[in-house]
DNA sequence: GCTCGTCACAGAAACGTTTCGAGCAGGCTA
DNA sequence: TAGCCTGCTCGAAACGTTTCTGTGACGAGC
């Protein structure tokens, strides 16, 4: 017996003695057929199993159904709440969420944009994470719409969902400051990053509202990944005791739970020693000892928006290109900050 | 003017003045052409900035080049290792990743099938997680190859990649049975899965040689999730005191987690007054306090291998299903668990 | 009783590739 | 020189949809 072939649209019709157009405009709900006739098509399809094909509709209509998703790292929780965003409004409109970790891949950015042109992605969410060339961006939107995630490029008007991290790191610095501390160190994110950028602005207009000068806290660059925390908070704390900050503003919470690491290796309390602060609020932040202080990104909500976003964009029909703005950030007050041991 | 279309094949031909068919033997590598005119066709492709429109292409060879990847929840971090090593061996060979997050959908298991055989996915590869019925995913196999992680569905000889759950379970149970411990409680994950029937007989292999009476031994189902980590060992955890188990063995990471979330809210000491073990070593794991001892799954070899494997099996031409058989799972030893507190 | 619209339907032309078969040179063996 | 292979090239037929255009039938209006 011959492995009996997919059953197509044509089958459908001989089976329901309709023609090929008839099938098509009741699967779509286009075009009207008598009641009839339509159970008749409706009929054949179940019994012939039959289900669309895809590639074939695609090539058709101009448009794959599908969005790219991009993530610097699936492992950092932030992107992977932020996929499921993506992922819930996708699902809703019965569109496909291709996933792409550049990080994972050989020829990261050069990949992408011709994966864009290849019709087989109709627009991309993009989540720029671990520093890559915000430049990779813009030559993939010359070709398709790309919604950004906590990102903008000054100078081109991308749309893009962010939230107010300057607002964010200015409050828990603040709340830091508000604790004594004057001697601080700041482990920042990749330096082209738009929230890298924000938040070291909001952690200065914190220091200066607290009457420090901001340009002797010292800013060392990280790549928001746990290693780097670790790595960096050695260095922060390497001088001679008196000299060494008291609080470490960490640019997010994977760096912050690196710098706590060092912290636990190296036998420093924190944060009876060290005071220390992240962004983002993993799940996971909550549960550490001590309970980090960090601030709370509406990650979900950032992937559905962004997703919703670049639905609006891609059907120019009703909507204007809404749900973009900027989001709140709120700190969340928990156990890893307390006055320096020596005040002043 | 006229917003330009994107150039085809065809233009390309007529740019290089050549065949059509000789640009597909060029872009393809298959059929001979002469020097001279190769250059032409590729001189032409870059002019023009063509590339080629994969709707078309997935048609006519009837293949995607995009395979799916069902997972249960993205911010699970087991899983989202899995998916990097996944979505590694894909992009090796050129192939699309579509991220399928069926608790993020409304109809999950149909859906799914749906997906297959509309010809826009090549194959699945499916990570049973949170308890959704096996008898899903025979409805998948039935129109295109599954691969399985750590999951095995007995009487039917799917492919899968898993891990010696039993021996790893049997190893760290062994752990908390020589520090003395008599009175344990399983917080297992959802007994139609193939990992949570593995690990509790490898609990109960452990017990059984310490010569234990594994009927005695209290197991209460969860869910792989955090939350039912909390609630099951608040729920373990209620009779008098000295009745109350003095180790909890849980199934995976995330219930541990949750256990040890509640111990905290209850002001129950671990391991001093109670010992705990999870499975899977997150990331997070080691970082909490104290330690997690736990068992490694080589998570991002067990994705990247059973991507490898559907490709086998995609490509029935070199090798037979390789990459197949089961990885070691190895014990991690860490700060959570001591002798009880009153040992007998 | 004839034309005119409307309503259902069917035919056929795309969409952009891949690939089979045929054609057409030119060099080789008899 | 006739015949034959070999190497390159082209035309054309798919692949399975969507959708434009055309065409009967039918009722209404003069």
């Amino acid at each position: 017996m011959a492995t009996r072939r997919r059953p197509t649209m044509k089958d459908v019709a001989e089976h329901a003695r309709v023609s090929l157009s008839t099938v098509s405009y009741v699967l779509n709900g286009t075009g009207p057929v008598a009641p009839e006739r339509r159970d008749r098509v409706l009929d054949a399809v179940r019994v012939l199993e039959y289900s669309p094909n895809g590639s074939a509709r695609s090539l058709k209509r101009r448009r794959a159904s599908t969005i790219g998703l991009v993530v610097p790292e699936l492992t950092n929780q932030f992107f992977a709440m932020v996929a499921e965003g993506v992922q819930k409004a996708a699902s809703a409109r019965d569109v496909l969420v291709v996933l792409v970790v550049p990080d994972a891949t050989e020829q990261p950015e050069e990949k992408q944009a011709t994966l864009l042109r290849s019709q087989r992605l109709d627009g991309v969410v993009y989540l720029s994470g671990t520093g890559s060339l915000p430049t990779a961006i813009l030559e993939l939107q010359r070709s398709g719409p790309v919604v950004l995630v906590d990102e903008q490029i000054p100078g081109f008007d991308l749309p893009a969902v962010v939230c107010d991290s300057r607002r964010g790191a200015r409050e828990v610095a603040r709340h830091v400051f508000e604790h004594g501390h004057r001697r601080v160190a700041v482990i920042g994110g990749p330096s082209a990053l738009w929230t890298a950028q924000q938040r070291l602005a909001g952690y200065r207009e914190a220091a200066a509202a607290a009457g420090l000068d901001t340009d002797e806290i010292p800013v060392l660059v990280g790549d928001y990944r746990q290693e780097s925390g670790a790595r960096l908070a050695a260095q922060a704390l390497a001088g001679p005791p008196g000299t060494r900050p008291t609080a470490l503003l960490c640019a997010n919470d994977l760096m912050a739970i690196g710098a706590l690491e060092h912290c636990k290796a190296a036998g420093i309390r924190v944060p009876q020693e060290l005071s220390l602060v992240g962004f983002d609020d993993l799940p996971v932040s909550g549960l550490l000892t001590p309970r980090l202080t960090t601030v709370r990104q509406p990650a979900h909500d950032m992937g559905f928006r962004a997703a919703t976003a670049l639905f609006d964009l891609l059907e120019p029909g009703d909507a204007p290109p809404g749900g973009l703005g900027m989001l709140p950030a709120t700190v969340q007050l928990r156990d890893s900050v307390a006055p320096p041991a020596v005040p002043g």
